[in-house]
RNA sequence: GGUGGUAUAGCCAAGUGGUAAGGCAGAGGUCUGCAAAACCUUCAUCACCGGUUCAAAUCCGGUUACCACCUCCA
């Protein structure tokens, strides 16, 4: 029975699906002006690894991400670099595909940008309006905020408390055209050789909150399951899709809210801002480390919990990585001693997935859902040291392995192993051995080492790997 | 000022009433010619104060510290 931390009651609440067996998820993804940062990059992940588990656990899921494709940063940026808008887009959303891609984030079924749904966002504004929820001033559309009740559900805010905290930072321009400062621009005018769309209103572009609620609806239909995010964008940003959406359609909007928690840079767990100058992007942080491990560390938190990026949390996952990726080789080592017969693991393997899955269906609890995945690698390698070991049981021991760390987004491989000049060496250094100069023996070793060539003796012979 | 969150060993971290999972690092050991890998052993009374209880890291009250949101932000 799955459990999902709901920001709406504040409460984990027993997953149901509107469909059985489906599950139809939306996740607000990046504005398209600069490469992803770690935040990004943790967010993405995150909700990965939560549609990962809930293909593990039988659903098939619809994930629907979007790109901000305008807005007041794009605008800046395409300015400054002296292209247009679109080719800006054109170009971080290839590489938001490349960097997700090294840390692997599987592709959303489906990636909509806001600029290729103008016609839905017009309608659904026209029909706020309609509605009385909207209003137009100036070539500006905002949201009638009062008027929708259940504002401030989702974030428990009340609009009073909110108002005070608005009134401070209050855009001036704006402040004139609102009738509340509360309210909120579904539609904003053009300025002069700004991009924009015709609408009703004359020519503009839509405001930021709008296009989550036209495009989630859009895919997932007016009510979904699963609306996920940063923690930052509680609010406004979500607040607002539910006044929205729900003020059109009289329904409910999403079930269960998800909300990720922040990742700290440095070892002073300061938030990352380009101001405090550990602005981090995982561009260049894969020139440095391993996606892999990237990737590792970051869903091996839960999705709730604040990450420290730092090195030495960076070095544990790469130690814990590694741990688990010589289990896999050193069952992949016994397969060829691997006899016949009955398999003699399965009902404790059994065991493992049951208590990962318990684990995992406690709000995707990974941290103890890894844990189980430690105990089986422990056991994978006290099996992997018997003297008989039986083939059956060693491929299942691996494909378990996989299947339960696949849900973290990584991939144990086996690099194949037969380099002839490697194979020599190795050979040469038996004889060695054998003969017991272990002056040479030794220094065959150390030259491998200096190539990244790690030898171990084992009671089944010599073998090699990659450091 | 409003709202929410966090505080457990050197580090990461699980644990919502019954006497502290797991991982990293460290120490000792087994194996090894020596290593490597692996395995075994070892390493905390849970921010502070007070209360409830036979029993609290876990519940209640208070204190302190840190963080986030309330303004663009994953």
């Amino acid at each position: 029975m799955l459990k999902i931390y709901n920001t709406l009651s504040r409460k984990k609440e027993t997953f149901i699906p509107i469909t059985p067996g489906k599950v139809k998820m939306y996740v607000c993804g990046p504005t398209v002006y600069n490469y992803i940062h770690i935040g990004n990059a943790r967010s993405a992940i995150a909700f990965d690894t939560i549609r990962r588990y809930f293909e593990f656990s039988g659903y098939e899921v619809n994930y629907v991400s979007n790109f901000t494709d305008v807005d007041d940063k794009m605008i800046k940026a395409a300015d400054e670099q002296g292209i247009t808008v679109a080719q800006l887009a054109d170009k971080f959303i290839a590489a938001f595909m490349e960097d997700t891609k090294s840390v692997n984030i599987e592709p959303a079924t489906t990636h909509p940008r806001a600029t290729e749904n103008i016609p839905e966002i017009i309608e659904f504004i026209k029909d706020l309006i309609d509605k009385d929820f909207a209003y137009e001033a100036d070539g500006d559309v905002y949201y009638r905020t009062r008027k929708f009740d259940n504002y401030g559900q989702l974030s428990d805010q009340s609009i009073d408390d909110l108002e005070v905290g608005a009134s401070q930072h209050v855009n001036a321009h704006e402040f004139d055209k609102k009738e509340d400062p509360i309210d909120f621009a579904l539609w904003k005018a053009a300025k002069p050789d700004e991009i924009n769309w015709d609408s009703p209103w004359g020519k503009g572009r839509p405001g930021w909150h709008i296009e989550c609620s036209v495009m989630s609806t859009k895919y997932l239909g007016d009510t979904f399951d699963v609306h996920g995010g940063g923690q930052d964008l509680e609010f406004p940003h979500h607040e607002n899709e539910i006044a929205q959406t729900e003020a059109r359609t009289g329904k409910k909007f999403a079930n269960y809210w998800m909300h990720n928690g922040f990742v700290t840079v440095g070892d002073e767990n300061e938030k990352m801002s380009k101001s405090l100058g550990n602005f981090v992007t995982v561009h260049d942080i894969i020139k440095n480390i391993d996606p892999q491990v990237l990737r590792f560390f970051m869903a091996t938190t839960q999705y709730r919990h604040p990450i420290q990026y730092n090195s030495l949390n960076i070095q544990d996952a790469q130690n814990n990585l590694a741990h688990i990726q010589t289990a896999f080789e050193n069952l992949d080592y016994r397969l060829k001693d691997g006899l016949d017969g009955n398999d003699e693991v399965k009902n404790d393997i059994k065991n493992f997935i049951d208590r990962y899955q318990a684990a995992m269906d406690d709000d995707f609890n990974v941290q103890n859902g890894i844990a189980v995945v430690y105990e089986l690698v422990k056991y994978s390698n006290v099996y992997s040291e018997r003297k008989v070991v039986k083939k059956a049981s060693i491929e299942l021991l691996q494909t378990t392995i996989q299947r339960l760390v696949a849900v973290f987004g990584i991939k144990l491989s086996i690099e194949a192993l037969d380099d002839d000049e490697i194979m020599k060496l190795i050979a040469q250094r038996d004889q060695a051995r054998v003969d017991k100069d272990f002056a040479l023996s030794d220094k065959i070793r150390d030259a491998l080492k200096a190539d990244g060539i790690i030898i171990e003796d084992t009671p089944n012979g010599t073998r090699y790997r990659k450091e």
